[in-house]
DNA sequence: GTATAAATAGGAATGATTACTATTTAAGGA
DNA sequence: TCCTTAAATAGTAATCATTCCTATTTATAC
């Protein structure tokens, strides 16, 4: 694997995100630094960075897939209302998913786990 | 909301699987009583199915979208080695899941709940 | 510097799902 | 039982995220 100016920026892009930016929304901010820069690298760089485990890549229902730079096992919340996607459960997760992994006798390698609802915020506004 | 007997048997289909069946394994399974039934069909059902809460939509990362009979709070696993997706944590889920909207004051109306990994019987061939 | 294999840009292809439309059908009266 | 009519269907076309393809460019080791 060699290094490449296209594939440091990817990851720089969505390390640098606070949200968990779709495919899309990494090609447009990188072609705000490399406006050469083609759709299909965005999406090969990414899916090679989730390869090598440096990103996560999301499954959220009806939606583009999502980038997350945080590797540790947590799970997200979908809010309905602003759309955004949130980090919760740091450190719940791992304990629910030991629990599962013993009760069932299974091995969990990864996970996806998202929640659809109102986020702290919006829940708040009302 | 009319009824059909192409709804029923749709339906009746995803009911009786014992798996979690993708919206082409309906068709397929669907096709052997009604020969004529189209896969436009089968799709526009099972959306009205999930839309009247009767079933449940799975998406799956990767992989094609499945439907599930089982409606309360629990989570899947997704066995890498024999690519079928369990029920797991019936009980357990709904715990979880609480004490996530306590602690993070939001609200959960659904969830989407993947491990990927390796099933009780795959891992007991080794 | 040169060689060469990896990476890229740009566009074509894929495949699950949805949209469209002419035809069929369920269901409530007359 | 026969109409009426709006919902549902079959079959096909369209959509759209993602991947694939290929000629060209580029990183890296010698």
């Amino acid at each position: 694997m060699r290094t490449s100016n296209q594939r440091n920026l990817v990851y720089d892009i969505v390390a640098a995100s606070c949200n968990h930016p779709t495919a899309k929304m990494v090609y447009q901010a990188a072609r705000a630094r490399m406006p050469k820069i083609s759709l299909g690298t965005v999406y090969r760089n990414l899916n090679e960075l989730v390869e090598q485990k440096k990103l996560l890549r999301l499954t959220v229902q009806g939606e583009e897939d999502r980038f997350d730079k945080t590797l540790t096992i947590h799970a997200h919340l979908f809010c309905n209302k602003c759309r955004n996607l949130f980090d919760i459960g740091m450190e719940e997760t791992t304990a629910f998913t030991n629990h599962l992994e013993e009760i069932n006798d299974i091995k969990i390698l990864s996970s996806n786990i998202y929640f659809y609802g109102v986020c702290s915020k919006c829940q708040n506004k009302l």
